[in-house]
Formats: structure tokens, sequence, C-alpha cells
DNA sequence: TTTAGGG
DNA sequence: CCCTAAA
């Protein structure tokens, strides 16, 4: 553990692991303006398209590296797919009634203030919403995203994050889908990222022609704690330049984390990862990162291809496996210096009721 | 300096 | 990714 590391600073060629152009740049500018007692502020959090923040590269000084290839997202917004002749409101929802499945319900797709199409459709519980949205992908031969729609149940939005049952779906109750693309004709928006209000959904659906109650009998066990999306932009309001972790970047975390354990990330950064512009914080963050992706319900999109379910099993394991590890090492500790957490609590009154014994009254009696 | 967690 | 109390 005491090999000279140096992070932010020299920028040699890369050696195992992807060392991004890009961030060149960003290091080079800060690197002089070491004291400048510029005080950062907080972009107050303008919550947009979050898929829209990604751009905002700097042309010059791409050095030819090979660049990172960005994954495409599965499927592309309506407003992308112009040379589909098919009229994307006119599909006919076909019933193949699963009966088996967990919850069985309809779907009225809102489309305009006149179309309602009924759809019924059936749903493991734990499945994720984004799961659901796939099924009426499907129903619709694709013609639909799931960037496309917004599913509501009352006035609750049914979030991307939230499996179908955290969204309040049961038996037989009706969701309603949106498009996105229509309520953006009636200047109106609704997010299935962020929190909003029961009035918030009210206002918004009863625009495009859709009256919902704002009664919220969603069980309260099953909601989802707030995951309010951070802003990630800079102070200047302009994306932020985060490099993602690469596949091959991740895989080295993991294997990292099984051959080292949890919390060696110093460690970890020095063995793993060659030159890299990462810090332990980073293979910290990542790490809980990929333990979240891990547990996330059956059907949940990711937005880089490599977080397939082999990776993410792998997460689940070496997460078990060193997590297990570590509570055994506090044990054996524990046992080794001859103590209990209970002899602990116990040695603690007695040294206490011995500081009083010895200074107890401090001379305050009279 | 490095960790651990909340922001 | 950032910020920072603790270790």
């Amino acid at each position: 553990m005491a090999a000279p590391k140096k992070k932010k600073g020299v920028v040699s060629k890369g050696t195992l692991k992807a060392v991004p152009a890009k961030k060149k740049a960003a290091v080079a500018k800060k690197a002089p303006a070491k004291k400048a007692p510029v005080k950062k502020q907080r972009p107050q959090a303008d919550s947009s398209d979050d898929d829209a923040n990604e751009e905002e590269k700097k042309p010059h000084i791409q050095i030819h590296q090979q660049q990172q290839q960005l994954v495409p997202r599965p499927q592309q917004p309506i407003a992308a797919r112009n040379n589909i002749p098919l009229d994307p409101y006119a599909f006919s929802p076909d019933d193949e009634a699963d009966a088996n499945k967990k919850y069985q319900f309809s779907v009225m797709c809102m489309m305009g203030k006149d179309i309602n199409i009924p759809l019924q459709l059936d749903i493991e519980k734990d499945a994720a919403i984004t799961a659901l949205k796939k099924k009426i992908s499907d129903r619709t031969g694709g013609k639909l995203a799931l960037n496309d729609m917004i599913l509501t149940l009352g006035a609750n939005v049914c979030k991307r994050s939230m499996t179908v049952r955290q969204a309040g779906i049961k038996n037989n109750v009706q969701i309603i889908l949106t498009l996105k693309e229509d309520l953006a004709k009636f200047k109106v928006s609704l997010s299935d990222e962020r929190d909003m209000t029961q009035e918030e959904v009210r206002a918004a659906l009863q625009m495009v022609g859709v009256a919902v109650d704002v009664v919220d009998d969603i069980d309260p066990e099953d909601k989802v704690k707030s995951q309010q999306k951070k802003p990630y932009r800079n102070a200047d309001g302009k994306a932020k330049d985060r490099e993602r972790f690469t596949e091959e970047e991740v895989k080295a975390l993991i294997d990292g984390v099984a051959a080292y354990g949890l919390g060696k990330w110093s460690e970890i950064l020095t063995q793993s990862f060659g030159q890299s512009e990462r810090t332990g914080v980073d293979l910290k963050d990542k790490w809980r990162n990929l333990t979240l992706a891990a547990s996330r319900p059956p059907g949940f999109t990711f937005r880089v291809s490599y977080m397939n379910a082999e990776l993410l099993q792998r997460v689940r394991e070496v997460k078990a496996q060193v997590e297990e590890k570590k509570k055994k090492a506090a044990a054996f500790r524990d046992q080794k210096s001859g103590r209990s957490r209970q002899d602990d609590i116990a040695k603690a009154q007695a040294e206490a009721a011995q500081n009083i014994q010895a200074h107890g009254d401090l001379g305050y009696h009279a």
C-alpha cells in the first residue's frame, strides 16, 4: 500500500485501462488553477431531459485515440424515426392472455384526445416498469419506443425505476398510456424520472384529454424512496464531461474487489488499473452503482450494453463473497482480542463506573 | 491520504 | 461526480 500513485497530473499514454482523451483538457486547465479561490456553485437543478446532456464534446485536442463508441439506446423516439410510413397510432392490440402471470390489467392508450385503444396485458409483479413498456412496444410491433410513452395509474406516474408492484399496479387496474409526443403538443410534460405531485400529473393529463383521480391508493410499503435525478452539469450550465466506465474498467473493478476485498480501492486502483484518470473514490462510487444495478428488477434497461445478466450476476456473487469475508474478518478481530459485542458494552459501562469512582464528584459538592 | 456515505 | 467528516 505504498505505491507512489499519481492521480491528476501526468497523463501519459494509456497503459491498460482506457485513458479517454477528452479528460486531458480538463486536467490541464485545472492544474495551474490550483489555488484559485474560485467559488464553485452548485448548478440549480433544471430537470431537463436526462438524455440531452451527453454531448458538448471538444472537437479539438482529440487525439487519434479510438473513440468510445456510444452505445445506442435500444430504440429511438418517435421524432427520430421519420422513415416509417405507418401511422404510429394505428396498431391493433392482439390479446393473448397468459392467464398465469401475476397481474392482469388493461392499458388505455390515450392518443390524441379521442383515440382509446384498450390493451389487455399481464406481467410479473416484480418486473420493471420498463419491462411493461417493452410489452406494450412489442404489441405495436416496435412502432412505439419505450421512451415514447408515459404510463400513469390514477394520478401517479409509473416511473422507470419502479417495479410493477411498486407502481401500484394490481389485477384489473387500468393504466393510461400517454405519448410524450402528444404531451409535447399540448405544451405539457410528464416525467417518469423525477417525482411529480399528483396535482401536477392530473393537470398535465387533463390537458391531453385524460381525467384521473388524485387518490393515492398505492401501498406505502410498495413505494420507492424518492430518487431525484442529479443535474450532472457544471456550474456553467454546460453538460459535465463525465467518463463512462468502459466494460474493461468495470470488469477490472469487479475482479479487483474480488481479489483485494471491499473498500480496498486504493489498492485496486494501483493493481488493477494502469495509468488511469480514475481515483479511488471513482471506484468506490462505481462499485456502489454496480451493486445497485445488480439489484434492479428483471427487465430494467441499462444505458450501456455491457450491463448484461452475466455481468450483473458476477457482481452479485462478488458482492456476497466479499461482504461475507469482511464480516468474518471483523468477527475474527473481536474474538482474537478476547472481546464480543456484549463484552464491549459491559466493559465500557464498567469503565464509566470506574471513572465516576475515581473522579466522580470532581469537588462539586459543598 | 484514503474511506465511507450522503449530496 | 462532488463534498467532507473520520479514520
